[in-house]
DNA sequence: CGCCACTTTGAATTAGCTCAAATTCCGTGG
DNA sequence: CCACGGAATTTGAGCTAATTCAAAGTGGCG
């Protein structure tokens, strides 16, 4: 059993109180700040309260496995990085995408143990942060609190988002918005929007939408032939988006399409 | 912002160490309680130390809608409930299902407002508390956060395994698993595993397993047919399941067969 | 009793899958 | 630097599982 916070130190409180401050729910402010300042400063409250051992990762490092004993959650500072599940019967299949500011493990809490493998894309850096420790800070520290539950409670929208994508949308839409996803990712953490690297094979991808990777490279050239995506010059896994509005549209209109044919 | 815990009281601690001892983590005790009686105590806790407010529902009401301001977590103390989201072009997604010992709301927390609708499926009791006072409260009873950070880990684990299935299975398997599930978490509460009486319509059931209504009842029937199920006379709501056991392996077996035949 | 919503079952259609072959990319070693 | 080989990708051609469309069948409830 961890131990639960019962410490009361405030002493080293107003320390941070400036980034608290621009921590404070979006809602319930006047005018909120951009969502990559929040992250920014999530990171550096993280930072400054827990010093969280930071870990350097390549392409193909595991962070930790299913089955691993749970101790540490983790956030994501730069890179990229896949949660796979396994199942007795062989089955895999990628569950998540993780970007910088995104919280690792949440789901090994509950059993004790993690359900997932999470895995590096590319190289990246890791802070990893005893659950126990965490917990024992957050009584110092409420905006911590705040953080994690907000990651947990953004994990769960999350999810529900991909089940209602396999669920609702034809293969190409499904790729379109899959794309869409990864490039608001990197918007919300103020990268460039209109240029995405996938970091993932075409199977890799085909897997996370629940389709084979022939019906995900079909799907990739419609895209690029229909003007919604283009690729480098070199490599096919530089992708362009040069309206990104544009490609949300195009999953719409997918739906208005196929509702039109049915009341025609 | 919420108020954060910095109260300190452990006066009233001892009153629920009992209870308290009964939540503690199953890997970390020699011999695991069963989980029915871990959920029993979670509700006691509950009542004890938030005094929630009750809250009676029939099927069809709705707990909360998407877009409502978020104030309350609920948790489910009798009946069944269905998550619903719907997206501005009309689609529409049963995302999650609820059983007794559930948490609602949980994806309110970061937006600050519901992402989905919460609506009876039968009658049964739901107990509202508020967020800001569940974390003020947290402070004097840790156990609170250990089952608030279980719920939401716990959906996070779930809504993988949605996906999973949505993602590997087949559609009769998909529908297998469905049921299998569904007894499962019944099981779980200390219910009969051997009888389900699905609240939903096979239109729901598709919509939630990512098929049509058609393919539903022919998955049901043939489901039926080979004995993994039947019916009770009056009404294709009750399903008996035999051997639960059975329709675990099952759902195995279809893949085994998918697999058997690309090797042949 | 009769209506209405739900369900079942069949037949035709199709989106996405499987299989196969050609092409491109990229790392490695000569 | 270039040749080579393996992995990833693309594209085409059937094939199949699941959908759509259609028509009965069933049960619950006023």
């Amino acid at each position: 059993m961890f131990a639960m916070p019962q410490t009361d130190s405030t002493a080293a409180f107003a320390a941070t109180q400036g980034i608290l401050a621009a921590l404070a729910k979006p809602a319930c402010r006047p005018a909120a700040p951009p969502v990559s300042d929040t992250i920014a400063a999530s990171m550096q409250v993280l930072m400054q309260t827990l010093a969280p051992q930071k870990r350097l990762v390549r392409a193909g490092d595991p962070i930790y496995r299913a089955g691993d004993k749970f101790e540490c959650l983790y956030i994501l500072n730069s890179g990229m990085i896949k949660i796979v599940k396994f199942t007795a019967d062989g089955r895999e299949q990628v569950v998540g995408l993780k970007f910088r500011g995104d919280w690792l493990g949440l789901d090994g809490i509950a059993r004790g143990t993690y359900g997932c493998d999470a895995v590096a894309m590319d190289t990246g850096e890791v802070w990893a942060v005893r659950y126990d420790s965490l917990l024992a800070t957050c009584g110092r520290h409420p905006a911590l609190l705040t953080m994690l539950h907000g990651a947990m409670s953004q994990e769960i929208t999350r999810d529900r988002e991909s089940l209602m994508s396999v669920c609702t949308l034809p293969a190409d839409a499904r790729v379109a918005n899959f794309l869409h996803y990864w490039a608001e990712s990197l918007g919300t953490r103020g990268l460039r929007t209109d240029q995405i690297t996938l970091r993932m094979t075409r199977a890799e991808i085909g897997n996370y939408l629940g389709l084979t990777l022939e019906s995900v490279s079909r799907a990739l050239s419609k895209l690029a032939r229909e003007q919604m995506i283009s690729f480098a010059e070199k490599g096919r896994r530089e992708v362009r988006i040069p309206d990104l509005h544009g490609l949300a549209a195009y999953v719409q209109r997918t739906l208005c399409v196929e509702r039109d044919v049915v009341l025609q």
